[in-house]
Order: C-alpha cells, then structure tokens, then sequence
DNA sequence: CTGTTAGCGCCTTCAG
DNA sequence: CTGAAGGCGCTAACAG
C-alpha cells in the first residue's frame, strides 16, 4: 500500500507537524535574525529532524533571488595546473559556503561561452574562468559579449589569466617570471637557448617566450629565431617540439620549454635520442607542477602558486566592492634552480 | 536615470513582447513536444533573442520537479587519481546534458556525510562517490544514513570503490591487480619484497595490499610481516615510509608502493640514501598516473583507467533501471612493466 | 513574537 | 492550437 515516498518533506510539513506557522518554521530553519520563541523553536527543529526535512535550495535560491553557485570552468580538468587551481578555489568556495559547479572546455575555447551561458541560466552568483586567453578576435568578442550579459544580471566575473578582457582578473605575471628565469640561467652560464613554445594563439604561452626573450636580449644573449618550436602546450607538444628541434640539428646548451608538463615531455625526447641531461643540454619549465617536482635531474622551473590563484578569485568575485573599473590581482612566479640546469662552465 | 537593470528578463516579459501567452512562450523556449503555429514560434523566439532571455534553471527545476545537476565528491580534487576520475564524470555529463557540482573533502571522511547532505538540498539528481571507503564502521554507517535518505528523495548514486555500501558501485579490482602484479614481478626474479602499504583504513590500500601479499604467497615467496609499512597515501607518505624501510636496514629488492604517488617519493627517499635504481632495489606502483609516467626509471606500476570508471560512474546513474539489488561494474587494472623492475638475475 | 499572504519564474493541466 | 490558472517550496513584507 505505501509506496515509498520520492518526495521530500516539505516545509508545510514540517510547520504542520510542528503545530506553527510555515513563517515561524521558515524562521527558525533558515537562519532568519528574527527571534521565535524557545519552545516553538525546538519543536519545529524536532519535527524537522523527524521529517528528514532538508531545505530545498532552489527554492530558496528562488524566494531569495540569488543563488550560492560559483561557476568554476578550466580548460582540462586532469590537467595539473587546473586541478590545483580548482582545488584552490574549492577551498574558499567552502570557506564562504558556497557551492562550485565545474566544466572542463577541453581546451576549446569556444566552450568557454557555452558555459558561461549555461551558468547564466543556472543564475550563478559568479564565475571564475581559468586559463588563457586566446588572440582570437572573434572568440574574444563572443565571450566578451558573454560576460556582459552574466554580469548585467548581476553575476560577478573573475578571470585568472591576463587582464584582456574588462573584467576583474588574477594576473599571473608570466613574462617576469620567465624574463627572470632567463637572467638566472644565462647567470648560471647558459649561452645558446631553445624554447618550446606553446601553442601561438595562447597569450599565456606568447607572453612567457616574451618574456624569456626578453630576458635573454637583455642579458647579451639573443634567441635565434630558428630555436623557438610552437606546438601543443601538453606533454606530447613538448616531446614533438623537442624531436623538431633536434631534427634541425640546432646547437643549443639549453632548452625552455613554457610549461613543466612540455619541459618532461622534452626531456623524455631528449633522452630518447640519446641526448645526456643535464650534462649535454639543459632543460627548463613553468609552473612548478607538484606531481612532476621528482623527475631526474629535479626540473629548474618558476614556481606558481596555483592554488592561491584559485582562491584569489574566489575572495575577488565576493569582495562586492563595485570598483569603477576592473580590479587586478598579480601574482609573481619565483625561480627555482634545480639540477636540471646546472651551473655550466664558460666555453 | 535608466539604471543598469540587474535583474534577467523572464518568460513573462518574453511573451509580452512577443504578444502571446506565457503558455506559449514556455511551449516553444522549453522544448515542449506541443506544436506551436510557425509565426508565433518566430516572434517568441526574436523576443527571447532580443531580450537575452535564458530561462531561469532553479525555476524550471522546481516547476519540473527535478533538476539536472549531478554531484561529485573527491577526496582531492588536486590529486591526480581524483582529477582523472572527475574529467571523466564530466565528459559523460556533459554528453548527458547534466551540471556537475563538485567537492573535495580533503580526505577527511565526515566531509562526505555534509556534502551528501548539501547535495539533498539541491535535489541533485545524482551523486558520485569517488575514493576509498573507510573501515571505520561509525562513519560507514552514518554515510549509509545519508546515502538513504539522499536516495528515499529519488536521487540516484554510484561509488567508485568497493562494493561495501548498498548502492551501485564501479568497483576496482585492487586485489586481482596486486595479485597479477606481484606474479609478474617473481616471474621477473624478484624475491625479497617490501610493501608501502599507506593508511590501514583506506579499503583501497588494504585490498592492494592483500592481494599483492596472495600473489607472492602464491608463487611461494611469502611477504615478511616486518617488510609491511604504513603510512599517508601521499607522495611525502611514501618517502617517509622508504626511509623508514631503510632505517629498519631490511633486506629486500623490490619495493611495491600501493599507488604512483607513494612510488616516486620512495624512489626519490631510497635515491637521497644512496640506493641505486633500479639496481639495487626495483620500485613499482600502482594506477599508472599520466603525469609520473615520464619519471626516471619508467614506473612499473597497474593501469588503471581512471577516466573511464568516472564515466561509467554517471553511465550507471543514469540508467534508471531500477534493479532489486545494487549493480556493480567490475573493471580491471592491467600489469605495465617498464624500467623500475628490470629482470634480475637469479641469486 | 507569530501568522497571513503575496510573490519568485516556470511548467502544465484544463478549458476554450 | 492557444490562453488562463494552479502550483512547485520557500522567503519576506505586512498585519495582528
């Protein structure tokens, strides 16, 4: 005869159960700063507790007009640089008890603005887009109009990558970084430099071989422009640039690859040619990945602290101050020298 | 005057400009099997355009009485065991047309109970459960209350784990892959074995383990119970553990961490002591994580394909055949052998 | 301090 | 095929 029930109590139920009102019973269970009496409170708890009773959040999110959703969308989740960030972000998202809904692109870009219409329909209270930026006029216009209808409704932004778009953003200096990394290895008496490029059209890749060259120019050292190998900014990218370069027979003493999962990549190409490390080349990253900080020799990289840029965001999107204009947070990078790239002696 | 307008457009307002009933701009905006006349369907769908309309989705999931969100709870999200396992969950959402909300107990237990219960609140319409059970038999029950209630309000749910709990379970074979593993390492010539054993709660690590210790049994040469460490299942758990081994002088020549991560912090332990690699001792793991693959000597180790169990995961959710009894779908790990246990020679 | 009531935005019978 | 109206579960004015 009963059936089991796939519904949940409601709070009509409960306030019935309790013998108050729904108002009284919406009081007491959901944190209103009104007072209600200590003897109907704890009956409507009790009866709550009996009832199985647990809010329904959209409802509530509907009655309220908000929602505690932060939107969270990368471009590939098992990507390590991503997960640190996601979890970075968790972490504060919990800490202001909100709740985080995520969507990996899969490195389209494209989806970047299928989510971020998606969020809007969710009605998030904001979103947080990690990863860079691409120099795609047309997509930069589509996710610009994107933004602004998210945030003409009230949703607030953060992006973690470059300040390109108007809205606020986490800045990961990536050009110091890499100007800086290139000064430390140039000190260490590296003279003839390859870098592993990344693919073109990402400005975080761009500004980190800027940067790198830059570094380089200064210190009396330019890159040739034959040593800089564009390619897929994975693992696999990083294996297949440095087998083109070696193809090209380029005479070089150390390779920057733009990111550590390249730069391992590299390395395993390398030794599968039967270059020596470090002795005969050295190799370089970015990012300082913790999974990949126990390859031999120990990668030399600039080390970021992802997690902080995740959260970072978070504490942006909630800090409400409605500054006239986009706020930016930067984040420097640090080098790290490890035996990778050891100190080489001059000639 | 005209302030920036902060809240969306809603289906009222669509259908006003439009100039029919709400009725019928619901019935061409939400997909509706209804036919509506081609030339209101038009006018509906130029206001909804004009007005950048995007329907409100906490309304239409209370309106519709469920939702389209699917919870996933990690242990943590920036391992990458986690993280692998979560990009599958989210490519089969999103082939699935569903929202995944995301949390990350930091390995703490409890959390798995409160987030559950966050999930009730949202009337998620699913939830997956990633990582290792626990032994200890007051959290399983209090997560098997709220595995029930979550699913007495219809909402369906799949483990990635063990089949200990009465839901639907991806299970690992954890044991019959550390069985297969520790054969195929005496068949290569090892015989003084030590296991890293991580957390004596963890089932995962306890079934790994267990199976490792039949397969040597087996093949008849037992694991001494003195060669057993325990320890965090973290890369700094399995360095503690291997100098732990180390400090113990036992005399072995195979080491078998019960993940990947274990596995290459031993290895950088038994290096930083003077142990040779993979000569003097052999080292393998277990999962096959793609970001340490590319560590010097290559890790033997069991694939595991993480991706895919997350995947399967949702698939089983979703299929709502509602069976008498919990269904489990079993996958395998697979032995990979590489240069952390080269053959060795007899004697 | 408590109860009544009007929405929040949408879907979906039920008439027309 | 279209429109009117009730209801999903909850919050927040507004009275009492």
């Amino acid at each position: 005869m009963s059936q089991r029930a796939v519904v949940s109590a409601t709070l009509v139920d409960v306030a019935k159960a309790a013998g108050v009102s729904l108002a009284t019973a919406s009081r007491v269970l959901s944190g209103s700063p009104r007072k209600v009496r200590e003897d109907l409170r704890e009956s409507v708890v009790r009866a709550a507790h009996e009832l199985n009773y647990t809010a329904n959040a959209q409802a509530q999110a509907m009655a309220r007009g908000r929602t505690d959703v932060v939107g969270l969308i990368v471009h590939d989740i098992a990507d390590p640089y991503f997960s640190s960030i996601a979890a970075g972000v968790m972490r504060s998202a919990e800490e202001n008890q909100l709740i985080v809904t995520m969507s990996s692109t899969m490195r389209r870009p494209e989806r970047e603005v299928q989510y971020l219409s998606a969020l809007r329909g969710q009605r998030a209270r904001a979103v947080v887009l990690a990863g860079s930026r691409v120099t795609d006029r047309g997509l930069v216009e589509r996710l610009s109009a994107e933004l602004e209808k998210f945030q003409a409704i009230g949703g607030r932004v953060a992006l973690i990558s470059q300040p390109r778009l108007q809205v606020d953003t986490v800045v990961l200096e990536n050009r110091a970084g890499a100007r800086s990394l290139a000064t430390a290895l140039h000190e260490r008496g590296y003279r003839r430099f390859a870098v592993l490029a990344g693919p073109r059209n990402l400005v975080t890749a761009r500004d980190r071989l800027a940067g790198f060259r830059e570094g380089l120019t200064r210190a009396g050292a330019p890159l040739a422009p034959a040593h800089v190998i564009h390619g897929d900014f994975t693992r696999d990218g990083g294996y297949s640039a440095a087998e083109e370069l070696l193809a090209a027979r380029a005479e070089i003493d150390c390779v920057f690859a733009v990111n550590d999962v390249m730069a391992v990549g590299a390395m395993v190409a390398l030794r599968d040619h039967g270059v020596r490390l470090p002795t005969e080349v050295g190799v370089a990253g970015f990012d300082d990945i913790a999974t990949l900080r126990d390859v031999t020799p120990a990668l030399t990289t600039v080390r970021v602290p992802l997690e902080r840029l995740g959260a970072t965001a978070v504490d942006l999107v909630l800090d409400e101050q409605q500054a006239d204009r986009p706020r930016v947070r930067r984040v420097r990078g640090e080098v790290v020298l490890r035996d990778s790239t050891p100190p080489r002696r001059a000639g």
